[in-house]
DNA sequence: GAGTGGTCTAGACCACCAC
DNA sequence: TGGTGGTCTAGACCACTCT
């Protein structure tokens, strides 16, 4: 009778005591959370129950475990600002990328590797941006963003990044060679020296937040509980056109989003 | 032997055979996943297994699930789309709020409600914004959005905002009165009759996406496996002098996110 | 080798919903 | 009332890490 009046199942009760210590700060990143024999003792429930209690808390991106080792408090990786807006010319101007310059602002070391650069038909949500039809030939960028590592320790995935043109402007320029680009697409776009050289004057960003898919997690390693944004951004000239379209899957716990906007 | 040589766990792949299906399309959203008895025999596993593999896709946000029903493929519930931008001032001119402006353009009917409006001591990412100390008395006004469901559906709360002002300032104002201003807070800030009567002319809008916490599930209705932002919007006049910071909870499955960037 | 977390089974009871 | 999903137990074996 009465010994649970509140009817708060027992894993559950596991989960909120051990949320409320690490919120709390009691438990704090990098500390060991109770093995689960100790806490089949402290809550007088098997095994399972803790098990599922502790599984909770996983995916709410709490805590991390893995085999032979303790769980422990999710520790929060180093954040990379992502900023969009004012700034933009600025960190331009520095010679390098956008996204390069940005972190190195923040005493960061971006690097990108390409994955592949292919001529594909588009997508339905790249088409669209462009205003044409779904399958109308594209150049397709696609990098892997990392952040390098200290000495010795390993580099982060940032983002996997696609980034699409128009086969009748991209193909036969720079854009379709599978390497880097120094100063960025943005730059090589811009250059009235080069091929294309219009001026970006807006871009629209659209942001859809999800859980990864198996597939995100393995080539960014994501930890459980980590939801990821799929950022398309579109970059249009005076005119209206569009220049350039990425495609950008990125991991929440190593992004903040900022931008700043004039109005 | 080699009867599993991949050595993938059962309920890794009752879970991958289950997610490629709906990713597929196999299974559409509202559709039904065979039952846990069917999922038994289809992969001969034992009922703890099957229900490990289901849980893998309800916090994938993938499936929901309730005492009673069957388990089903999750349908996106209308997305709004939270637009930022040079549009602003121009919602702005429909005489109503941003918010509903943008809703009302989207064919949806938006709704504020007051969950509290005190004086009360800065937290530490307001005052930093505010530039002042923790603890400077704040006028807060917390509010609760929620769209209107269509005739005899129930409404969809959509976000926890939280909107802060110096004391020094809107003490004494509308903005302290518990009750809501008719055309949005910022009509009443830049209202040249009014007690404030300055122009906002930049925002800056940090976003940080993670799980939500359980409170935040109460009060917003979050299933299993969705994301949430939070936004923290800071309004800015030609000065540079902070007239308003608003520190929302969104929930990622009702909301998506558009920037419009002049640069 | 001791201790940790990861996986699985077999069986039980409960709460809820729909037919 | 039967089928569904939700919860729990007791016990077993495995894979890994650390000391």
């Amino acid at each position: 009778m009465s010994t649970n009046p509140s009817k708060v199942p027992p894993f559950k009760r596991i989960a909120d005591e051990l949320r409320a210590e690490i919120i709390r700060g009691d438990l704090a990143p990098g500390d060991r959370i109770p093995s689960q024999e100790q806490l089949e003792q402290r809550f007088g429930a098997s095994r399972a129950t803790v098990r599922k209690g502790v599984a909770v808390l996983r995916s709410e991106g709490l805590i991390t475990s893995s085999q032979g080792r303790h769980s422990t408090v999710r520790e929060r990786p180093n954040v990379s600002l992502r900023q969009t807006g004012s700034i933009y010319r600025a960190r331009r101007a520095t010679g390098e990328s956008n996204y390069n310059a940005e972190a190195r602002a923040q005493g960061q070391n971006a690097q990108q590797e390409i994955r592949e650069v292919v001529e594909a038909p588009a997508p339905d949500a790249i088409a669209e941006r462009f205003r044409v039809a779904p399958g109308t030939p594209m150049v397709v960028r696609r990098l892997r963003f990392v952040m390098k590592g200290a000495e010795g320790e390993a580099d982060t995935p940032m983002q996997l990044c696609d980034a699409y043109y128009d086969a009748a402007v991209a193909a036969g320029t720079r854009l379709a060679e599978a390497r880097l680009i120094k100063g960025g697409t943005n730059a090589f776009i811009e250059n009235p020296e080069g091929p294309i050289g219009r001026r970006i004057t807006q871009f629209i960003e659209d942001l859809d937040v999800r859980m990864p898919y198996p597939h995100e997690v393995e080539q960014l390693d994501i930890p459980i509980g980590v939801p990821v944004a799929r950022v398309i951004r579109t970059a249009y000239d005076s005119a209206g056109d569009v220049l350039e379209v990425l495609d950008s899957i990125v991991p929440c716990d190593r992004h903040a989003f900022r931008y700043v906007i004039d109005v």
